[in-house]
RNA sequence: GUGGGCGUAGCUCAGUCGGUAGAGCGCGGGAUUGUGAUUCCCGUGGUCGUGGGUUCGAUCCCCAUCGUCCACCCCA
């Protein structure tokens, strides 16, 4: 069989081989939002391209080069959406949900596009779940939201793999004093930068302390810090963070490195990495963004949140649980309706039928072949069914149905038709 | 965006020192003209990712392209 058309690059399908990794991370990740009291929100997939160049910022790689930008019909740049913290805070201010003194909890989860080279754990659409707070400053909710994250892992199963990094960014005007220290601190050593570090050093100098580079790891090392410098109001905020992680058993290693790819933090930023997922190490990430609420018409409310990559945990969880998953099959049919009747698929199909409505809480699957019936049992035992349902001649003379359990060693019956759902839900039980 | 590996049946892979290909599993049917998870038999399967080039001849060599993986980079 030849493939006619083949997927775009980065662009992978999830099949339904797979599709059972990413229900079963879905669900915990509702049941975690269900308990911290978090709504759904869904926002389009495209936006003006002017909303991610001024919430996520121009000077960041993702607006550089690595966004699916195009012109509509009419001439309009729209953008596929790298992100989602800028169209909720868009859909919020749009919404009027933003009002000063109100508070939103918002979950969202869905695909998002970036035009970058593919790796494991890293595709150009790819699926992105994460939460947002409007409306409350302070340490609580930073806490809050890292505490949820936390809780999620231990639901999905992967807490003893993943470790977590926090920082503080302090206020716009500590960074604003900061930057100053640093941008003197690097222009001292101007000679010492790489190309990236020196584009960043006008635009972004904080972006030079990410830096992987080996050779700058000394001048990035001995760098002034901006947690070192802090006002001594961001320092506390800071601090409590800490402690109510602490207070909840969450161990947290703080980084005075981590500072985030996107502009618009301020105050606490996090990490949860993993070592098992080769270079794509970061999971999950997010922090306090106030400043791009005031950039999109809401002044006077704060936001806080944090984005999981999708593919990454489906990965992670595959990575730990080795053969496990791969020996947990899909769940089969209920109950599987096969037919020794060579020339009559009308009697087949309506007793499925039947059943379907009578039970619907069953999953009722007919045989689709036409194999002996020896071989038509061994295919409801290969699908994992639970009872056949056995139809030949003397069923379809007498309007009665066979009923035969797979799961123990009970004998098989035959019953009318009319009571043939009772008969199936009683054996099956629930 | 940079560098490198890979691409043969649905899946995992073998193979051809250049003469158009195999295995296991899977899938379909049967052994058993009405009772499964074991076994046996038969069958289905691929213009060897795609397009060019070299050659009498290419799945194999070369180039391009698409997809994929790894590292860098970046982030989720």
């Amino acid at each position: 069989m030849k493939a006619v058309y083949k997927h775009p690059r980065g662009m992978p399908d999830i099949l339904p081989g797979d599709i059972g990794q990413w229900h079963a991370i879905e669900a915990a990740v509702r049941s975690t939002m269900h308990s911290y009291g978090y709504e759904e929100m869904r926002t389009p997939l495209l936006e003006k391209t002017a909303l991610f160049e001024r919430g996520i910022g121009e000077a960041t790689d993702i607006v550089e080069r690595e966004m699916y930008s195009f012109l509509d019909r009419k001439g309009e740049s729209l953008t596929l959406r790298p992100e989602n913290t800028a169209s909720c805070v868009r859909a919020g201010v749009e919404g009027g949900l933003l009002q000063p003194g109100s508070v939103h909890r918002i979950w969202y989860q869905g695909p998002m596009f970036r035009y970058e080279r593919p790796q494991l754990g890293r595709q150009r659409q790819f699926h992105q779940t994460g939460a947002e707070v409007y409306g409350v400053s302070g340490p609580v909710i930073e806490a809050e939201l890292i505490l949820m994250t936390a809780e999620l892992w231990r639901r999905i199963g992967v807490c003893g793999v993943v470790s977590l990094e926090v920082n503080s960014l302090g206020t716009g005007a500590d960074r604003a004093a900061y930057r100053e220290m640093l941008i003197d601190y690097f222009q001292a050593s101007a000679d010492q930068l790489d190309e990236d570090s020196q584009r960043r050093l006008g635009k972004n100098p904080l972006r030079i302390l990410d830096t992987k580079n080996p050779d700058m790891q000394e001048l990035v090392e001995n760098a002034p810090k901006l947690i070192d410098h802090l006002s001594n109001e961001s320092a506390e905020h800071f601090a409590h963070v800490q402690e109510l992680l602490a207070l909840n058993d969450v161990q947290a290693r703080v980084n005075p490195r981590l500072v985030r790819g996107l502009d618009y933090y301020s105050h606490t930023v996090f990490e949860w990495t993993t070592d098992r997922l080769g270079s794509q190490s970061a999971i999950c990430g997010g922090g306090r963004y106030d400043a791009m609420l005031a950039d999109f018409g809401a002044k006077a409310t704060p936001g806080v949140g944090w984005a999981m990559g999708m593919e990454r945990i489906v990965a992670l969880v595959a990575v730990i649980s080795e053969g496990d998953v791969a020996a947990t099959p899909a769940r089969g049919p209920d109950a599987f309706v096969i037919s020794t009747l060579k020339d009559d698929t009308g009697f087949p199909i309506r007793i499925t039928e039947t059943l379907r409505r009578a039970c619907p809480q069953l999953k009722v699957v007919q045989n689709t072949g036409t194999a002996n019936l020896s071989n038509q049992l061994k295919r409801a035992g290969k699908l994992g069914a639970r009872c056949a349902i056995l139809l030949g001649e003397a069923e379809k003379a007498s309007q009665s149905v066979t009923i035969k359990p797979l799961t123990g060693k009970n004998d098989p019956f035959t019953v009318p038709v009319a009571q043939a759902g009772q008969a199936l839900s009683s054996i099956l039980g629930s």
